[in-house]
DNA sequence: TTTAAATACTTCACCAACTGAACTATTTGG
DNA sequence: CCAAATAGTTCAGTTGGTGAAGTATTTAAA
């Protein structure tokens, strides 16, 4: 077995290393990610926002937390709407914003996508529960960094 | 500091953690990555070549590494190659295939790239060396498992 | 040797998903 | 009450990807 899957890592700074692992992780996650969504009429965005709505968020929220422009998640909630899956309320604290929260089929739903995600996520990584718990802990202290070096709207951070 | 950037992540099984670690990270990554390639006319997929390229590669090769149909490698190569940053070669041993090879000017570009995603890695991860490499450790098992099964293609395993 | 099948890459038409700018609705503060 | 700021929406435009059909080359079998 000289498979060219065993790959020369030293060529690699582990930066580069790590880099690469994130980007197949994502790019496989979300290629078989939507496989599963498809059979439920959900493209990539809306599995995303689904996954993060284990509560009701704000939409520009959602926008901070996925790293994306307030009218793509604006695009990804009215798909969901439509499929019934959440429904926007008003923020009683705040008449602009729309809370974005799951309908019993979306919990239902979601239940579903977090189970089949994370049998996906073993199978696409290789990874043992022990070493996705470490791989958890670096990703907790990445998004939020990430998301704080991506956001820089100043007000969200402290309100009322 | 109540800021929500202080997320409820018991909310959230550790896969679906890693997930949201990851997306948030490659998301990032992939953002301000292409800020700097494109100063060089590079957009991301040219990016993401020019990193695995440290050594000669077939096109078809690059393809299954960057997970992508063969038809997105080609248009990223075209584009570094008229840069001239890498040049196509025939294989010897296969005169079907090319071969990507940096060009001079390619590997000191790539060695800037490689330099300029480090730091940018470490600025967007908010991760120590030490943590970077438990990474990159983890990043090896799942590149390999998630090129494995991306690949459906049999013959490339054992060539020759 | 000739020929058929497989393989490596390219071309092209098409599609999904994101962004940025202009707009509407609401709040906040003078 | 009005002006400025904020939350979200709409829409046009861009990017980056796929999949199918096409070309060139190898492989293997007759």
């Amino acid at each position: 077995m000289t498979s060219d899957t065993s790959e020369n890592w030293d060529l690699y700074t582990p930066e580069v290393q790590a880099m690469m692992g994130v980007f197949a992780l994502h790019w496989q996650l979300e290629q078989r990610l939507n496989e599963i969504g498809l059979e439920g009429q959900l493209g990539r965005p809306e599995c995303q926002l689904l996954l993060i709505l284990a509560e009701p968020r704000r939409m520009g929220e959602l926008a901070r937390l996925t790293l994306k422009a307030p009218s793509a998640v604006t695009a990804a909630a009215a798909t969901l709407e439509g499929l019934g899956l959440v429904c926007r309320v008003r923020d009683t604290r705040d008449g602009r914003a729309w809370l974005l929260e799951l309908t019993a089929a979306g919990r239902e739903r979601r239940d579903e996508l977090v189970a089949s995600a994370s049998e996906l996520f073993y199978e696409t990584s290789g990874l043992s529960p022990a070493e996705a718990k470490i791989l958890a802990g670096l990703a907790q202290k990445i998004h939020t960094k990430a998301v704080q070096s991506g956001a820089v709207g100043p007000c969200e951070g402290d309100k009322t």
